[in-house]
DNA sequence: CCTACCGATCGGTAGG
DNA sequence: CCTACCGATCGGTAGG
């Protein structure tokens, strides 16, 4: 059973692993190829131009955060909808989830993507915003409903995503801490932050 | 009375414009010297190199969060100190003003101290975890008064100042929010987020 | 996928 | 601070 992986891949591979020790701009086409054992033109035969490969990286890692996050905050057709703290913290796992086990093409989507063609780059501009909307959308329910304190949605849900995204930068598989135990940490966090003090806080818990 | 400005320093400061918004890699020294009407060679009069003109941008921010930030940090001779939560928002305060009041040099450090030489790099590496070490023990120590809930210090250190810095990417002084406003918030997120249910808890401000 | 090449640009220097 | 230049390298292409 060989494991399937295009030409096309491994250059993505090693274009993401480079840009993100690297940076892009810092990366030339010649590190990719001698990173594969072939020589510069070649890669040619494969992709159509440097910036090519930042887009294939940057949109398949948008495209993991939408797949993962995008569920949970929109409401679910059948089952009762989740309680705000409860969707949050969900929101909060499935983001660090996609920042652990995608990290480095994570770090390349979040550090690299202001490398893009301006056409492209407004693109992945609106995709981010649109999914800053979900967090945004996810506080401003819990406000409405009570069980947050009256924060500014959109200043609230930056910072979140600012911490979480961080952790693309420092975690490390074999560090002390598991991927779940920083999700839960920083979940934890934020949902005091956002409950303590919150006009329909009479002590019971609707979280987890 | 002529506004002082030396040529090394008007060097700089287009390097820190040019860095910021296109990326140490991606500006040439023939960039910076456009910027100032001159040639790319004449640039060497003045710098040995063009990591040289990054280190200045980089220490100089440095050593401003470290003035501002520094002696907030420590405990003052004379005066009693303040309470975990009020030096915890001081702190945030003062950061977050370097941040928008340096914010182009600020956004340089933050983001382009990785294409410095290995040794400086090493160098500013140390100066930066210092720095979030004071961040560490200023909430251990509120931890240790009760204050504070019993989160892990270097992970919330890391958290807090990850989402302060982001204001670097997103802040206009001509946007909605004064830096104020946005140090205040965040003050107060993190600070509710810590007090939330700490041990000694009851009920009682001592914040601010 | 290779060889061989394109024009452009890179950081930096010599000598004034 | 300029002119003129250094060797190296850049992203990309032609033709096989």
């Amino acid at each position: 059973m060989a494991i399937e992986t295009t030409r096309r891949q491994q250059i993505e591979d090693a274009a993401s692993a480079l840009f993100r020790e690297r940076g892009y701009a810092a990366t030339s086409v010649r590190d990719i190829a001698q990173a594969l054992n072939i020589q510069g033109g070649s890669l040619y035969a494969h992709v159509a131009s440097k910036e090519d490969v930042l887009w294939s990286i940057v949109s398949r890692a948008a495209d993991r955060f939408n797949a993962e996050v995008g569920p949970l905050a929109t409401d679910p057709g059948a089952p009762a909808a989740p309680s705000a703290p409860a969707r949050l913290r969900a929101m909060i796992r499935a983001h660090v989830e996609v920042v652990t086990s995608s990290q480095r093409d994570a770090a390349v989507f979040l550090h690299e993507w202001r490398f893009l063609s301006d056409e492209r780059r407004a693109q992945m501009a609106a995709r981010r915003d649109a999914y800053e909307a979900l967090f945004r959308q996810a506080i401003g329910r819990g406000i409405a409903a009570g069980t947050f304190s009256p924060v500014d949605p959109r200043l609230t849900a930056t910072a979140i995503l600012t911490a979480l995204n961080g952790i693309a930068t420092w975690y490390r598989p074999d560090g002390p801490l598991t991927a779940q135990e920083i999700a839960d940490h920083h979940a934890d966090l934020f949902i005091r932050a956002l409950t303590c003090g919150a006009p329909g806080s009479s002590r019971e818990r609707t979280d987890s």
